[in-house]
DNA sequence: GCGTAGTCTGACCGATCGGTCAGCGCCTGG
DNA sequence: CCAGGCGCTGACCGATCGGTCAGACTACGC
């Protein structure tokens, strides 16, 4: 009888519990939330956390990981996009879209990437990065290119969370969807050629 | 025997675990830096750096304190020179020049001010951001100036610690300075009228 | 020499950390 | 009816957290 390694967390439970754990990790970083808050916060014991997720680090990668797919796909799927630079403009709305929809996870990897190095999705993640990167500018050649990349992402990854605990409305949200396409539109697509 | 300049040990040491400190709590967050790392990395015992700083907090207050001071002098010496706006760029040089001074510090007040929030500095770190831009912008009355703002800050402060461990050279340095003052420039001064 | 102030430390404290485990109640298939 | 798996929990574990305290050591004024 094979006895399979880990379940799938699919359930209604887990879904929750990485939703708050998720948030909890965007708003008082991975090392500033314990199993314990995340459990409270959920209506659960810490013991159940621990149940559903073997332990603090696959809660958090299991958390973590939607994201991350999410992102590889994008990637993948932009390659040819980009080469007839007609659509790049979409491309770049679709990009802002998509850290808007995982703008927690994309918060983590951001602000907390080089922190939590040691766990395998993180590296991951970053590496994604690197590849964002390659396919809206040509290999980042010069240090001035990776500079606004970095500042287009760190800044928009810093804005979709802090902009989030002030009364977001739908059309605030609108609002802020539309200025951060307007930004990171005007620092990435000056540096293809 | 000369009189030999007045000695401050206390101040030596305690600038070093400032110093060391500040760095730590940068790369990886407050709640994720102890007291016991910070002293094994100066050489000390955890119960010094608590004879030389009274408490964690205190540790944290002490070493971030002096960017905090230095920033609200800037702020107060600019007001009128930003109504003549012929230095603009000049002041934005000089606004780099300071949050590069102070790199740690501005990193941990733009990624971690929401989370140490019930720290009385970070209050008023945080408060210091808004003046910024009240100093740069006129009240940024419009979500799409507070954006514009948002991303330059925290992306410029992403990219000065993230830029840090890969062999941060001199000349490296200054590409990494004269980059940021061209994006940040290009984010700030349109905003004005 | 003696007292004293400054510096530093190990032993120790209660609280909390991530994680383990035995067992609880509940539901369901046989 | 009941055997057993599932979801869940409290009790408990060793380690580590921030912080306290009594003393050891040094240096200096008297």
């Amino acid at each position: 009888m094979p006895i399979q390694p880990i379940t799938r967390p699919q359930n209604d439970v887990g879904a929750e519990l990485r939703a708050i754990a998720l948030e909890m990790f965007a708003e008082n970083g991975y090392a500033g939330t314990s199993l314990q808050q995340i459990a409270d916060a959920a209506g659960y014991s810490k013991s159940s956390v621990l149940y559903h997720f073997g332990s603090k680090e696959q809660l958090f990668t299991s958390a973590i990981t939607p994201a991350v797919e999410k992102l590889t796909v994008f990637l993948d799927s932009i390659v040819e996009k980009l080469t007839a630079d007609t659509e790049r403009d979409a491309v770049v709305v679709q990009f802002i879209d998509l850290l808007l929809e995982n703008r927690l996870a994309a918060h983590i990897v951001i602000n907390q990437g080089q922190t939590l190095s040691d766990i395998p999705v993180m590296d991951e993640a970053r590496g994604l990065i690197d590849r964002i990167g390659e396919s809206f500018m040509a290999g980042l050649p010069t240090p001035a290119m990776r500079i606004r990349l970095g500042v287009a992402l760190a800044g928009a990854a810093y804005v979709m969370v802090a902009s989030r605990p002030s009364a977001v409305e739908v059309e605030d949200l609108d609002e802020v969807r539309e200025a951060l396409v307007d930004v990171v539109s005007e620092l990435i697509t000056p540096l293809s050629r």
